[in-house]
DNA sequence: CGTTACCCCTGGAGGC
DNA sequence: TGCCTCCAGGGGTAAC
């Protein structure tokens, strides 16, 4: 489930439990999600301080770049990672790939379709890293807003949906908050990014942020469950005005939500709101 | 430059 | 009960 207000929660979620703990070990079950597994993180990450974790769009960037020889954990839950803290010396189920081993609790990653990805990359800046060198705007920073979305959609033909998606331009909008978002802003995602205007633009950035706003605030709600259970999931998401909807009556008018296909992803909204 | 297709992988849902 | 197909919150790359 994570776009970026999951991987939000989580980075929320477990910084006051990891922040200043020491790195005692490392298990890792497997060789590659879809990348590699760095070997020899065992070697690498002991007796490393982690600092902060940080998020850049979906990434997770544990910093432990402090001392001498450090670095950074890179994670991306890709469609279905969740991390979770565990008791030292909890038994590892089915998909639990990777274990960080800590002085007071276990931080465990779970990912039953392996689209996730762990890497470490060695030494103090971080921003230079290849997956992250040319990621696109954060959508809760000052630089994304109206004007902004107006100028990176001019002259663009492609539909207004896929573009949002485009972590080039704009990270963290996945399947879920690019249809949610454009509902809330009355926007068919069929319209052209280039015929949107301004003052569409900017009611698109505002739902945008707000959509994103709620659901790490809905979601922070569970944090504690989430980060703690070592039981279910504990993941919260806020009920949906179209994903996953279609042929059900819109929240705002009746009318049955329809569903598309864009760029291989499945597009819901409502043809009457959104236009 | 834009768009589509396919790939990575497991599991759940639904048809027969 | 099984076997088949399709679908799923991501993203990287290659081909047209």
């Amino acid at each position: 489930m994570p776009e970026l207000p999951e991987v939000e929660v989580s980075r929320q979620g477990l910084l006051p439990y990891l922040s200043g703990q020491r790195i005692t070990g490392v298990v890792a079950r497997v060789a590659k999600l879809r990348h590699p597994i760095p070997t020899g993180l065992g070697q690498r990450l002991t007796g490393l301080n982690i600092e902060t974790i940080q998020r850049r769009g979906k990434y997770l960037l544990i910093d432990c770049a402090s001392t001498r020889g450090g670095g950074w954990l890179i994670l991306h839950l890709g469609m279905s990672g969740s991390l979770r803290l565990v008791p030292l010396g909890s038994v590892a189920q089915k998909h639990d790939h990777f274990d960080l081993l800590l002085e007071k609790n276990v931080l465990r990653l779970r990912d039953p379709r392996r689209f996730g990805a762990l890497l470490w990359h060695e030494g103090h800046s971080i921003d230079d890293h290849h997956l992250l060198a040319r990621l696109g705007v954060e959508p809760l920073s000052d630089t994304f807003n109206g004007d902004w979305l107006f100028t990176i959609t001019r002259r663009r033909r492609l539909p207004i949906k896929p573009l949002l998606m485009d972590n080039r331009l704009l990270v963290g909008i996945g399947n879920i908050y690019a249809s949610e978002s454009l509902f809330h802003a009355g926007i068919s995602p069929l319209r052209l990014a280039e015929q949107i205007n301004r003052q569409d633009c900017q009611a698109l950035a505002e739902a945008i942020r707000d959509t994103l706003h709620a659901s790490i605030a809905a979601g922070g709600s569970s944090v504690r469950d989430y980060v703690h259970s070592d039981g279910g999931a504990g993941c919260y998401q806020l009920s949906c005005a179209v994903y996953d909807r279609q042929g059900q009556p819109c929240p705002a008018c009746g009318t049955a939500i329809s569903l598309v296909r864009q760029a291989g992803r499945s597009t819901y909204y409502c043809s009457e709101c959104q236009i």
